[in-house]
DNA sequence: GTCGGTGCAAAATTTTTGCACTAGC
DNA sequence: GCTAGTGCAAAAATTTTGCACCGAC
């Protein structure tokens, strides 16, 4: 956990910002939360238990710092707010959602499915691709095997 | 043009919905403007044109009713908004994006590329597809050439 | 007359901004 | 002291909702 911390840290200082008490409490809750896909409001909540002093307005500063130095993606999912998400240390695995639009739940898959169609779009529309979003949409394992034991 | 409003009216028709003057008059500005990612407000202030006395919670509206029917996709490329994109005709091609990250530019590829990684998907992780979204960050072919005459 | 649909204004929600204040160098 | 960073409240921006009204069947 620590290691991931300084990681942060050093990209800041990199950028000549600091690692302020608020900023670091808001990458601990990213770190903790790290499958949750939390929107700003959440992850001010749950700031604000260990710094109770920390504004709204801090945590949209820092999500969005986060934001410009690739350090958090921000996701939009459709519902009316941005989601945050901390991006994998390497990053040359991109991590994409499947969104169950039964239950509402997010599952991560990291494999980079990719490769072969970066591929193509580069060559066939000279498009030179720096990242992706990928969000599949559909019915995960849990609400097939739940529709299959209560059918409409 | 009329073939893809009696198409649209046909779908509305079938789930008892009708295609009123005002919901008519947004369609054709999304017929008119499909290539352009129009956010709501923008296109209430073009069927305003056509239809001034139409209200800007009509347009909200009509743009929900158009998406649950699937007539329309919602998509969220980061800035504040929604932008709304008629859907193409054959269902089973989903469009594409490609977002250059330099000039903001939008273009639709529509070719499917994700057959592969849909069965994938679905196989290794057992989540049944319905839908995807698929964007890819980069630098579009005007802008790398734009950059080739202009360095830094 | 009923009911879906509409326009308007108000409300709700999410995000940004202005400004005075603080903390570290 | 200067500067980046912060907290608060106000503002802005986007979207939704309540309600009275309208128009087609």
């Amino acid at each position: 956990m620590e290691h991931r911390i300084d990681r942060v840290k050093k990209l800041l200082h990199a950028q000549s910002y600091k690692l302020t008490p608020q900023r670091e409490a808001t990458v601990r809750v990213l770190l903790e939360r790290e499958q949750d896909h939390l929107s700003a409001e959440e992850i001010y909540l749950l700031v604000k238990e260990k710094a109770p002093e920390i504004g709204l307005a801090t945590v949209y500063r820092t999500l969005e710092l986060l934001s410009e130095l690739k350090i958090v993606d921000k996701i939009n999912f459709g519902d009316g707010v941005s989601r945050y998400d901390l991006r994998k240390e390497g990053a040359e695995h991109f991590h994409h959602h499947l969104v169950c639009i039964e239950c509402g739940s997010v599952e991560e898959i990291v494999d980079d499915l990719l490769v072969d169609v970066e591929k193509l779009v580069e060559s066939e529309w000279g498009f030179q691709v720096k990242d992706h979003r990928l969000t599949f949409h559909g019915i995960c394992k849990q609400c097939q095997q739940a529709a299959v034991k209560t059918p409409l």
